[in-house]
DNA sequence: AGTGCGATTGACT
DNA sequence: GTCAATCGCACTA
């Protein structure tokens, strides 16, 4: 990892859609737990307004409020019953969309993310929603908070580093709007999630995009 | 107040 | 490949 600086506000693609491109590649940072753990987004869905598979598409309540914080604040909110999922808000505030973290390439504590999962293969550490949460010690605590806050317990940096390619595929383990293609992968990294099947299922809808022109880079 | 159901994971056939 | 665990929330009454 190169040097290490906090985003900015103004830097993130207000758009959902644009955010979670721009989000591959940046890298989400926890502190506060004696050593610092790291890693790189290699895997994203977008929620945007007014999407049937949204948490805020009937209305704002207490467990997706959240979502309709301004841009760049964190949505932590517990799926089944025992996968937590880091979001980022999107969008304006007021507004409810989020974009979904679903896959983390391990930078800094690896050791420590191994003792939060529970001594597991590497590949496993942080890939999936509910791993990288459970790796990064995320938990309903961190719902709400500024991830451009770099003094605080989670938070968003960059090194600089910008996926080569980016693809896209349909999200994963919904059924409303399933066949919306709003998933972002960074194609060939171990860490991406999802099984062996859904991913060859999810290749035949896979296109490749340029992602220095789309990710919204200065 | 009761009920059904996930933006998942891990164990097992 | 299949399937249960688990619980907060949204929806019905």
């Amino acid at each position: 990892m190169r040097d290490l600086r906090a985003l900015r506000r103004d830097e993130l693609p207000t758009d959902t859609v644009a955010l979670a491109r721009f989000l591959l590649g940046t890298i989400v940072v926890r502190d506060g737990l004696g050593q610092r753990l790291a890693g790189r987004i290699v895997e994203t869905e977008a929620y945007p307004p007014g999407d049937p598979a949204s948490h805020a598409f009937r209305r704002r309540t207490a467990r997706n409020a959240a979502m309709f914080l301004p841009l760049g604040h964190a949505y932590v909110y517990l799926a089944y019953g025992t996968a937590l999922m880091l979001n980022v808000a999107s969008e304006t505030e007021d507004v409810g969309a989020a974009v979904l973290v679903r896959a983390l390439h391990p930078l800094a504590g690896l050791p420590q993310m191994a003792t939060h999962r529970g001594l597991e293969r590497l590949r496993d550490l942080t890939r999936g929603p509910g791993r990288l949460a459970q790796a990064m010690r995320i938990d309903r605590t961190l719902d709400g908070i500024d991830l451009m806050a770099s003094a605080g317990p989670l938070w968003l940096g960059t090194d600089g580093g910008v996926p080569e390619q980016i693809g896209t595929t349909v999200r994963i383990g919904i059924t409303k709007a399933a066949d919306r293609p709003l998933r972002f992968i960074v194609p060939g990294d171990p860490f991406v999630s999802g099984p062996t099947a859904l991913n060859r299922a999810a290749d035949l809808a896979l296109r490749l995009g340029a992602p220095k022109a789309e990710a919204g880079l200065p």
